[in-house]
DNA sequence: GATAGGGCTTCCAGTCACGGGAAGGTCAAG
DNA sequence: CTTGACCTTCCCGTGACTGGAAGCCCTATC
C-alpha cells in the first residue's frame, strides 16, 4: 500500500506520515522505485497514533504508548500513569484558559464598543 | 534605563524585550556604547504588552492593541472586536480541551492501573 | 512514441514566541 | 588591574507539523 492510501485510511496527511517516519515512529520498507510500502500493521499503528494525538498526547507520549501497546507484558499501571499525567496537564491548561477567559469576558462586557475612544479593556492593559 | 532594569519593571525577560525590538514592537534608541536606552513610556508599553500576552493575545493582536492604545481617536468598538475574537478562540480551545478531558478521564477511570496488561486506554486507542 | 496527469520522492523554509548559550564589549567597585 | 555583573550580536533549538519547489514514476490516452 502506498502512502496516499494509508493517509486516507489512517486519517493522517501523507506529510505527517513522512514526518513520523523521520522521527522513527514508523519504519516502512521501500519498494524498488523508492516508494514506501505499508502493511496493515503499519496502518493500524498510524491510526493508533492519530487517535492518541487527537486526545492531545505529545509525540513523546505517543512513543511510550505505542511501546506499551506492543509490549504484551506491560502493566496497565504504566499506561494509566501516562494518561493521568496528561490529564493533569489538560486540567492545568483548562484552568489557565478559564482564568484568561474570566478576565477577558469581564473587560469585554464593560466595553461600550461604540465609536468613542474610552475603553476599559485598554485601561486595564495600561494600568494592570 | 538599561534593559535589565526594564525587564524587572515590565515583568518580561530581557530576551523577550530584545525580541520585541526585533519584530518592531518597541524601538529604543541606543547609547554611545550600543546599550538600549529605555524611557518610562517604553517601560509602560512593555508592561502593557506583558499584560496583553498574559491574557493570551497573540503578538499580532498586541500590535493592533498597542496601535489602538496610542491612537487618541480610536473607537472602542475596534478594541472590543479584537477582544471578542480572542475570547471566541479561547472558548473554542477550552471546548476542545474539555472534549479531550472527558474522553481521557473516562478511560483513566476504567483502567485498573495494576500490573496486568489488560488496559481499556490502549484498547480504545487501538480500535477507535 | 509523446504527452498529460497524478502520485511519489527529497529537501528547504516557515510557523509561534521565545529560550539557551557562545563570544565578546562595557562599566563600576575594590 | 582585575573581577564580576551587565550588555551586545548571532545562531540554534523548541513541537509538530505545513507549504512549496524540483524532480522521478506510473498509467492512460492520442
Amino acid at each position: 500500500m502506498n502512502i496516499g492510501e494509508v493517509a486516507k485510511r489512517a486519517g493522517l496527511p501523507a506529510k505527517t506520515i513522512r514526518y513520523y517516519e523521520d522521527i522513527g515512529l514508523v519504519t516502512p520498507p521501500r519498494d524498488a522505485n523508492g516508494y514506501r510500502r505499508f502493511r496493515e500493521s503499519e496502518v493500524h499503528k498510524l491510526a493508533f497514533l492519530a487517535r492518541a494525538r487527537a486526545l492531545g498526547f505529545s509525540i513523546e507520549d505517543c512513543r511510550v504508548l505505542v511501546a506499551l501497546y506492543e509490549d504484551d507484558h506491560r502493566a496497565s499501571a504504566d499506561v494509566k500513569r501516562v494518561a493521568q499525567e496528561h490529564l493533569q496537564q489538560i486540567d492545568d491548561k483548562i484552568a489557565q484558559l478559564q482564568g484568561m477567559r474570566a478576565t477577558l469576558a469581564e473587560l469585554v462586557d464593560c466595553c461600550a464598543g461604540d465609536d468613542r475612544p474610552d475603553c476599559p479593556i485598554l485601561r486595564d492593559l495600561a494600568t494592570g
